[in-house]
DNA sequence: TTGTGGTATGCGGTTTACCGTAAGGTAGGG
DNA sequence: CCCTACCTTACGGTAAACCGCATACCACAA
């Protein structure tokens, strides 16, 4: 079983349901954080001594308060931590439900779990704990079809994503251009970009630029 | 002291953590459930006994699974019980942070507490049973700021609110102007929902109608 | 080199959105 | 009754978005 865990996690309820949770398992130490900058700290500290932490148990999003933070989300967090210990077991546990950050978060930061909170999640971060010490991969329940089943999210790249973060920010189609050849990205001209914002509103069936940003944020690609 | 009070909340980890919080006080009986119409039927059926509930504790956000659900939310649960139970106390205790959102329910559904999820849960949880208890109206933290900050959001009365939805589903002017004459409403003439439209981006400092739906979804108006 | 498929761009016409102005309607006060 | 203030509607011109088509560009293979 893991030896020393560590839990960034900001709502205290949680807290301490976690815990009680993980204290059925074998693990011999179990740190919890509200802050994901102190997590890094921890990790960082933990790895010059002789019991550093074999897994990370992390929550996506952290409330903003009076104090200072360099990292404010999860995924910040996981980013920060891979070139620091990179062989550190990461779960993620978080409401999320939107399946381009899972997406993400499974493929690019090549996190070990994804459990999403709520009625099961006692259970499932149990599972998810034995199945990662096992080396494996894991996501809770019905993650899995869901994760199969939008390979449209798969078509649109990072220039999309980039598309339709400005248009959400309210430029207009001629302003979009001009921002995509500053920063010398493909497919630059009015006309490349009419003509992706149409391939998008096919692929979400949007019927107009409204609804297609609205579909956007509604799946968490913005 | 409050007597009988019920829990609504699907998340597991946060009920253990509640009940621990709650055991501090003095009330005879703390009931949990994950559901909604649980909820509700709990409520119904101590109405008929010596002793009903006298506060409600609950989330806004219940997630799917695979039993059927007449109640989808904490909105509607709430909605439900004031014709069966109007004097029940209710604590809304919510990760919600779009003042849109809060704002209704303190001002439609009159709510007596909101509380939102974060660091300091446990002791906010606290604060507002005791202010309750009291008869007052509690929000928590910087809340009553932000509460007092967004009187642009009062400004927009239920069709503006119709707009931004028929907007974000994908409607064109037109197509709402239809819309609206259909539904018998004000101001149904393509000419008065352009107007509206353009109220509404000069109020939100939108460049861009998909800007304004974005900033929509993000206030929670949506 | 030439051909070919795919992508990017430019352009023109049509539709939709935007915006100001003026006319029509309605309610309240004099 | 009229006047006034306010809301609603109609309309027209301009700008933006939409859409299809033709051309240009590029990489790759014959």
């Amino acid at each position: 079983m893991f030896q020393k865990v560590l839990i960034a996690e900001d709502q205290n309820s949680i807290h301490k349901g976690l815990e009680n949770t993980l204290r059925g398992l074998d693990i011999k130490e179990i740190v919890t954080v509200q802050y994901c900058d102190d997590a890094l700290l921890k990790i960082r500290a933990a790895l010059n001594t002789e019991s550093p932490f074999d897994l990370l148990i992390t929550d996506l999003s952290f409330k903003e308060d009076h104090r200072d933070r360099t990292l404010t989300s999860g995924e910040e967090l996981i980013m920060a931590i891979k070139p620091v210990q990179p062989e550190l077991k990461i779960i993620v546990f978080s409401v999320e439900h939107r399946i381009g950050k899972i997406k993400n978060l499974l493929e690019v930061s090549k996190v070990d779990a994804y459990v999403e909170k709520g009625r099961e999640e006692s259970k499932e971060i149990i599972k998810a704990v034995h199945r990662v010490l096992k080396g494996d991969i894991y996501y809770s329940h019905n993650l899995s079809q869901l994760l199969r089943s939008t390979d449209d999210i798969s078509q649109t790249d990072k220039y999309d994503e980039l598309l339709l973060q400005l248009l959400a920010k309210g430029l207009k189609r001629d302003q979009i251009a001009l921002y995509f050849e500053e920063k010398d990205l493909p497919a630059r001209s009015l006309s490349s970009i009419e003509k992706r914002i149409n391939k998008l509103k096919v692929l979400f069936d949007a019927n107009t630029s409204e609804q297609l940003v609205a579909i956007a944020i509604d799946r968490g690609l913005i």
